[in-house]
DNA sequence: CAAATCAGTTTTGATTCGATACTATTGGCC
DNA sequence: GGCCAATAGTATCGAATCAAAACTGATTTG
């Protein structure tokens, strides 16, 4: 874990990311979308129901809500996603995929198939916590690896912030409310 | 290695993929600079002398060497880059980056600090060839991994396809001719 | 030496991008 | 209740990206 070392760690990161948005980008071409419309429907294809909005978007990838706005706009004329008010809060919108977007992330998920072996996925795991908290960057964990997460029984989970029940799917997908456990 | 622990993997990657890309376009927001200026930039910082080209840069981000000529031109303008024309072959252009380019590389590394345990690295490079393979990308390795590669002696390197003396540094840099030994 | 190939630029039109201003809803606070 | 700040999201703007295609020149191939 030594500095000398972070460094190598450093290149074969951005190697690897280069690589994948290298295989992104060519994907999104093919199948005539912009690369950050990949990244949305791909985002929203493991996100959970509270974080399926606008901001959690822009949040996760980065970009001004402004941008994401816009390009939610196209997705939904393409007819990839749909989005469906919030009964409580008026202002929030939750979007989803539509059968076409989500072909789009399966599609997507073949033809970047990546192989690694069973040992390198904990410590993918590590890496990427290690990089969010020295980045100082909250949220975007599954409830599994959150503090807020409660399992009362066998199969049986509930978010500590929510109070609400979870199925053992959605306990699998990323949040934007996520804190290290 | 098996099928279920690929997506497994796949996941990690994802996720560890669009961490990096928000880093880096927040760092790009902060600098004044577009997501793909930044992208070229490293590029020119980890590449060799013969691959420090507009179609080199089109091959290994995955854009249209059209687009990327157009962010050269304003690389250029902005004196983050230079262009020299070969010597020998009048229709390539060597790019590379004049002192203000290589300190926002070098904030880049130093704004994106990247972490991990020393196990991680030799996998990372195993996922890393593994995908290329799988994707059937050539190129885009070190000398140090390539066929190409003689070592006639302690710390003397040449390449067998250039038949060119190479130093001790060049031959850590990443190279389009790449070809995995 | 002509044709094909290759490196790179230019042009075009749709879209992104960040910044800013804007609407609408919610929540706090007195 | 009523006021004000905060929040979710959209609209508008100008600069820049993007892929596709057409286009120079230079080089290689036949």
């Amino acid at each position: 874990m030594g500095d000398t070392n972070a460094n190598a760690v450093s290149q074969w990161v951005e190697r690897l990311s280069a690589l994948h948005r290298s295989l992104m980008r060519k994907f999104a071409t093919e199948e005539g979308l912009q690369f950050v419309h990949v990244e949305i429907l791909q985002y929203l294809s493991i996100c959970n129901r509270y974080s399926d909005t606008t901001q959690a978007i822009s949040d996760y990838l980065g970009q001004t809500k402004g941008s994401i706005s816009q390009s939610l706009g196209l997705l939904e004329e393409k007819g990839l996603i749909k989005r469906v008010q919030d009964k409580i809060d008026k202002r929030v919108f939750h979007l989803s995929l539509l059968s076409k977007g989500a072909s789009v992330t399966k599609r997507l998920l073949e033809s970047i198939h990546l192989d690694g072996s069973e040992k390198l996925e904990p410590q993918l795991k590590n890496l990427l916590t290690s990089i969010q908290k020295k980045n100082g960057l909250k949220g975007f964990g599954t409830c599994l690896s959150c503090r807020f997460n409660q399992s009362p029984g066998k199969n049986s989970f509930v978010c500590g912030l929510t109070k609400e029940k979870l199925s053992v799917d959605e306990v699998k997908k990323i949040c934007k409310e996520h804190e290290a456990s």
